[in-house]
DNA sequence: TTCCTGAATTTGGTATACCATAGTTCCGCT
DNA sequence: AGCGGAACTATGGTATACCAAATTCAGGAA
């Protein structure tokens, strides 16, 4: 129906198809990924199949196909009787699955000390130098991105597949929950330092230490989450 | 296809329609998942949409969501230019799925020790206590059935949801693989202890050795996993 | 007014039809 | 006989059509 109509506006633009390997419902889904961490679409917002595919320009297919790996991602919630709709997790729910973060983190941390590269090392050992660096100068998003990378980047020198997919499952649960807490600009010095001593476990390839040390980081991400909760209160 | 229509809700006398709430796909996941474990779709095998849903009596829509949702616990692979085929997992892979598994499980008895009521203690006890008991008795299947229940019920009584549903999909992916393993009736005296100390470790709350001791019996997993597929080394 | 009730509408689930491309076969050219 | 390419086929991706359940809403009775 509306190929390309109006509201294509509001995403992604201009780019034809040169590779056009990737299906519907992956692109799919990552767009809609991106709305929902940028609360185009809000939590808890219902998600009609058929007008979301509409102005997506696509057919309800790739639709459903896309809402069932957000839905597997922890993004959506879908129970065939009641309609599909953003997750909108309770800080405890959110707290839960970072809990489980945390302990995959603390595995990557391990993993990286037996298996990463020299230059696996270099690569988050760069990372993280950037983010002290440039943490004044780094807008929240980036620094927070930076953030990310850096993380991802510790489990991929694990080594383990299985780990690298889990962990972006999570990631993506929690992208949005992080970003928020990150805004608070005051967790900035206790982040760098607790990347600090991520990094100096990882070259000194002490797993116990790098464990540990992933553990702690992700524990004081939990309790800024419910901090930020009991800040905001505000919303629905 | 005989559905309950609007009426017979109306005149139900009797619990006609408990089941009746599951959708097609996840149906389909579910006979498929169980192909797979049985192996009557053995590792490797082409997955055809069409022919599979022709055998199922069902068409491509469900089938290709059921193939997601098994792609999403790993026992299935799918690129959009090849086709679906059964998982094949290297030993190499399975240890690494398995060591998240540990991962997992060592956070599940950590939490067991401190949101487990008296009762799902006493239920956790039960089943280490029904595996020592009729160990001669049961079948390598019902061994193995109450093994996992064992291992569910500790994940479920961290009352943590997040780690019940990973914990889940890794169960489903590593299913085939820990059944294979447990058949070596050899290893269940090793089973049998470690089993007790994880329920010792709860029984004390000690989440530290619960832990400790949930990696423990993981890392013989893996272990025996590799004798397997040394002493096998025959199929595909 | 308020509370049923049932019809209209909405929405998700399933089936089917169509399309694009990778893989295969087979013919013709050298 | 060997090679290259064109036609064909198999298969997955996408669109559309149809159905049943669920929600909504209007009309009527208490």
């Amino acid at each position: 129906m509306a190929k390309q109509n109006a509201l294509t506006s509001l995403l992604n633009e201009g780019e034809i198809k040169p590779s056009q390997r990737r299906s519907l419902s992956a692109e799919t889904a990552d767009k809609l990924r991106e709305l929902i961490l940028l609360e185009k679409l809000p939590p808890g917002m219902h998600i009609p199949e058929r007008d979301v595919a509409d102005v997506l320009g696509i057919s309800r297919t790739p639709m459903r196909e896309a809402l069932r790996i957000l839905e597997s991602e922890g993004l959506v919630d879908h129970t065939p009787t009641r309609r599909s709709r953003v997750a909108n997790p309770s800080p405890e729910e959110l707290a839960q699955s970072m809990k489980v973060l945390g302990t995959l983190e603390a595995l990557g941390g391990e993993l990286a000390c037996t298996h990463a590269s020299e230059s696996d090392i270099e690569a988050i050992s760069a990372l993280n130098s950037r983010m002290h660096e440039q943490s004044d100068m780094l807008s929240s998003i980036d620094f927070f991105k930076t953030d990310m990378d850096f993380h991802a980047s510790i489990i991929a020198a694990g080594g383990n597949a299985a780990l690298v997919d889990t962990h972006a499952k999570y990631n993506a649960r929690l992208w949005r929950a992080r970003f928020l807490s990150s805004r608070r600009k005051l967790g900035r010095a206790t982040t760098l330092q607790q990347h600090q001593d991520i990094t100096n476990a990882i070259r000194n390839r002490d797993a116990g230490a790098a464990a540990d040390a992933m553990r702690a980081h992700i524990e004081t991400a939990i309790e800024n989450l419910f901090i930020d909760s009991d800040e905001q209160e505000s919303f629905e």
